[in-house]
This record gives C-alpha cells, sequence and structure tokens, in this order.
RNA sequence: GCCCCCAUCGUCUAAUGGUUAGGACACCAGUUUCUCAAGCUGGCAAUACCGGUUCGAAUCCGGUUGGGGGCGCCA
C-alpha cells in the first residue's frame, strides 16, 4: 500500500517553525517511503481563515522546498462531501440536532468546572424524537449536529505511544457540524483524511486527546482507521507551546532575517529526531535516506535560537558566494544593477569583485541580512580616530614612517599584481624581524576605519591600487595633522 | 479542577538490561594571528526523586515530583 501522508494547516496565521516541523516529517517519512505528501488547507473556520495566511503558508513551504505530491485541496470548496457525511451520519442516528443555546451550555460548563467536573455536554437533545425535531426545525430554532458518543473505556494505538486510554464518559457528546454545511474541524479533517485515502496521520501532539473523537468517526462510517503518529511539541524558551499567539517567528521574517533554508531544515529535523550515528550536518536527502519513524523522539523539545545561529553560519561558509550574492540587498549601499554596484561615493565594484567581498563576510557574520555590515567601509567614505592607527606603545612618526612605506611599495607595484597574495609579501618583507602589527594594524586601520576588520592585504585587493593608495594618503595626513 | 502525554548536561540529543553515560550548540581556557571572526586542542556539565524486578537498571514495573498539552458552534 502506497503511503500517503498530508500537512493540513488551517489559514489562520503564517506558517511559522512548529508548523514547518510537522510538514517536514510529513514530507520525508513520505520520500522515505516513497508515498505522496498532500497539502490541505483546513478554512472550515470562515472566520478566522485568510487569504493572507494561506499564500504565506504556500510560499514558505516553496521556499523550504517541501513540495507537495497533488493539487493543494481546499475544505472550503469540498462542502458537498462534508454534506452527505453529515447526513448519513444523522440518517443512521449517529448524530443529531442538539437545540441547546449557547447560553445555556456556558452556564452549565461554568457549573461543572466549578464543581470540578470535566466539562462536558449533559445529552439533553439526545433522544429527541423525529417529530420533535422537525417541529423545532419548522420553528427556525437555532441548532448544531452532535455526534453521540458510547460511555465507555475507549483505547487506540499512537505509532509512538502505544495505546492510550480515554474514558469517553468524560468526553460528552461534541459538535460536528453548525448546520448540514458546515462541518467542525473534527468531522472535515477526517472526512477528508479518508477520502483522500491517508494511511498515517502525522501531527502534533496537542491533537491526541481529540484523536478518540476522530475515531468514533471512522467507526460510524466503517472507514479504515489510518495509523496515528503523535509528534512532541515545539516549546519556546518559556517552555510553553511554541505557537502563533505566543509570538513565534514566521518562517518568512527568519527568511528576511538572513536564514537560509538549508538551516531551518537542519535545525527542526533535530527537534526530535536524530540520525543513528553522531552527526548533526544533514540534508534532507540524507535526512530521507535513513529517515525512521520509530526514531521519532516522545518528549517536547525546546526551542533554542544559537543552535540555529549555528547552522546557518555553517551552511553561509559553504554556500558559494555567487549563490549568496543574490540574497543581498544592495539598496542600503548603492545602486546594483545584477552586474555591478555603483556605490554613493562614487566607487564601483565589479560582480567578481563582490563576490570576493562576500567571501570575505562570511566568515564574520552568521546571516545573510547583516552580511555586509562589518565590510561596510568598501562602500562609503568613512572617518576613524586618529588614535585607532597606532600600534601598542609605538610613537606616530614611526606610524607615519611604516604607512609611507608601505606606500611607496604598494605604488610600485603594477597594476595587475595588485592582488592579495603579493601585497602581503610586500608587508611581509618590511616588517620582517620586526613586530608586524606595526605594519598590518595601520594599513589595516586606514583602509577599514575598524578595530576590527578583515586582513589587510585582502582589503587592498579589494579596493584596487588608487583607492588604496588614497586611503593610505588620507591616514597619513590625519597623523600629521 | 478533571483527563492525557512526557522526563539523560543550560539547550538539542546518543546509548532499546552490561559504556569511564557519547556527540552537538552555548559557555570557559589554550593554540593560531596585526585585530576580529573562523579553525584547531582541551575543560565545565546530565540519567528528577523514592521503591520494586534483576547477578546487573538511564533503560523494565509502581509511586512521587516536575513540565507540557487538552477540556470551543478554533484548528
Amino acid at each position: 500500500m502506497t503511503v500517503r501522508v498530508r500537512f493540513a494547516p488551517s489559514p489562520t496565521g503564517y506558517l511559522h517553525l512548529g508548523g514547518a516541523r510537522t510538514a517536514l516529517f510529513n514530507f520525508i517519512f513520505a520520500r522515505s517511503q516513497n508515498g505522496v505528501f498532500i497539502l490541505r488547507i483546513e478554512d472550515t473556520d470562515k472566520e478566522r481563515s485568510k487569504k493572507e495566511f494561506e499564500d504565506d503558508i504556500l510560499e514558505n513551504l516553496n521556499w523550504l522546498n517541501l513540495k507537495w505530491d497533488e493539487p493543494v485541496i481546499r475544505q472550503s470548496e469540498r462542502t458537498d462531501l462534508y454534506k452527505n457525511v453529515i447526513k448519513q451520519l444523522i440518517d443512521q442516528k449517529s448524530a443529531y440536532y442538539c437545540f441547546c443555546s449557547k447560553e445555556e451550555l456556558e452556564l452549565r460548563k461554568q457549573e461543572q468546572l466549578t464543581r470540578g467536573m470535566t466539562p462536558r455536554y449533559s445529552g439533553k437533545c439526545r433522544n429527541l424524537t423525529d417529530s420533535e425535531v422537525r417541529d423545532n426545525l419548522k420553528k427556525k430554532m437555532q441548532y448544531v449536529i452532535r455526534l453521540r458518543v458510547p460511555e465507555k473505556i475507549f483505547v487506540f494505538n499512537d505509532f509512538l505511544r502505544g495505546e492510550i486510554k480515554i474514558d469517553l464518559s468524560q468526553v460528552g457528546d461534541f459538535i460536528i457540524a453548525k448546520n448540514e454545511n458546515e462541518p467542525l474541524y473534527l468531522l472535515a479533517n477526517t472526512v477528508d483524511d479518508h477520502y483522500q485515502g491517508i494511511t498515517h496521520v502525522i501531527r502534533g501532539e496537542e491533537f491526541i486527546s481529540t484523536t478518540p473523537k476522530q475515531i468514533l468517526i471512522y467507526k460510524y462510517l466503517d472507514w479504515q482507521v489510518p495509523i496515528f503518529v503523535h509528534l512532541p511539541l515545539v516549546l519556546g524558551q518559556d517552555r510553553s507551546k511554541l505557537s502563533k499567539r505566543h509570538g513565534a517567528k514566521s518562517i518568512s521574517e527568519y527568511k528576511k532575517e538572513g536564514y537560509l533554508p538549508e538551516a531551518i531544515l537542519n535545525f527542526i529535523i533535530l527537534l526530535g529526531w536524530h540520525p543513528e550515528k553522531d552527526r548533526e550536518i544533514i540534508s534532507i536527502d540524507e535526512a530521507i535516506k535513513e529517515f525512521k519513524l520509530e526514531r521519532l523522539n516522545k518528549s517536547p523539545a525546546v526551542f533554542n535560537i544559537s543552535k540555529l545561529n549555528f547552522l546557518n553560519r555553517y551552511y553561509l561558509k559553504q554556500k558559494p558566494p555567487e549563490e549568496i550574492l543574490p540574497l543581498i540587498d544592495f539598496s542600503l549601499y548603492g545602486k546594483f544593477n545584477g552586474k555591478s554596484l555603483i556605490c554613493q561615493n562614487g566607487l564601483v565594484y565589479s560582480y567578481e569583485k563582490l563576490l570576493k567581498i562576500i567571501n570575505l563576510a562570511k566568515e564574520r557574520s552568521f546571516l545573510v541580512s547583516n552580511l555586509l555590515e562589518s565590510v561596510d567601509f568598501f562602500f562609503k567614505d568613512f572617518d576613524y580616530p586618529k588614535g585607532l592607527l597606532l600600534w601598542k606603545q609605538v610613537d606616530e612618526k614611526k606610524i607615519i614612517n611604516n604607512l609611507i612605506e608601505i606606500k611607496d611599495k604598494l605604488s610600485n607595484l603594477e597594476e595587475e599584481k595588485f592582488e592579495s597574495l603579493n601585497i602581503k609579501r610586500i608587508l611581509d618583507e618590511l616588517s620582517f624581524s620586526k613586530d608586524k602589527g606595526e605594519y598590518f594594524w595601520p594599513l589595516r586601520v586606514a583602509l577599514s576605519g575598524k578595530e576590527y576588520s578583515p586582513a589587510p592585504f585582502d582589503l587592498a585587493e579589494i579596493f584596487g591600487k588608487s583607492r588604496t593608495i588614497e586611503l593610505i594618503d588620507k591616514a597619513i595626513n590625519l597623523l600629521k595633522k
């Protein structure tokens, strides 16, 4: 039998890390079994469902490269299907009309709660006769449709947790539809899982307690019950469920901040699953090869940003600069036309030079969004305090002298040899048997204006001969003042 | 309050009856270096508690405690 699994989000919020993780486990399981991964949008709640959220979910699943195999199903487009099932359940007396008012129910619920009981429906409308129901409907009384729940101990099997026992007498007859045309989650979800031939329901642990209710629907309709796999939850730093309402960041926010999809996927797959050997860096393709449902964890995982940051740095370092370049927003630094960058101060950087800059910068940042911050001196005129040029206790005159020496040597270096290796050699020769800092430090400050930066010879190559000389002159003049 | 789930370093986790309880992140130190970052080397750090089963328990069983989830005409 072909494995068929689904990710079934409701479009009532942006796709967040927890949702992406559920989608990922479904996706990986499907791929590992040569199965089918389905995306279903559960938009039965017309009040809260928004197109904006649906678009966000689709867009970000695509960005994460979690591609679904069949056209997207929207519950709002399948009302006929639910209608038939609701009718059948009523006809066979598995479900019934309930005319109790919301106020009445709320009152009873509060009463039960204060008495320390689990709130449940009394079953007041359970045994209304057909004619009573007809009369009430004729009178246009407000109603809902409830499922008849037997009072017995119900046992079901969870793939990870084994047998779970729930006392149905504590559950009570629950609402499956607002009316003949409007199913609620519990019903719509079950009907779709059945008609879409879902074999494994892989979803969050928060659904464990509703599972018996859903299985009851399967039983009433004589449908094959799928295998249930309840994933442990992802908890926030405060150890509560990571959810939209708790301000969990959306995937699109992570994207905007400069996280790479590879890093996010690697991060979330380790939340509740681990490959057999001690391995932290794992791609989705590798994970698919060795994925086994059995190795899924049962305990919740606390979300921890520093590991995500570590992974992002790792993947950023691995990524060739030409793949990073298109991800960068150059508008902060000048006009980028796809080939070269023209800075506000008139400096121009070719595509090749931008790649070199990215190579230097990616060692110093773990996010794409602030990648160029550490090397912004390339793109603008900058100032720095005179004292920054000084190295240890070496006096100003010596530093001026050294900068002049460097300048002379570099001036003599031919344009086409103005490369990092050659420049480094010159600096090494000048500082031979001396404290290297006397030469490297002031040049580095002259070229970057910063206390911390990449190596001066790398900066010089990218700046090019004339800009390098210009910046050295600027430093010398600053010292002479 | 009631029901359900869970329990190994601060965090993510490995070890499915026999290991000095392993790895990764974070943190700290050393190394490299003109600076920063990266890299490399090392260090700190855990089986929640109490009983039981067993020659032997992180692992199996019971209880306690702690954490989480659910108890909607939300999903």
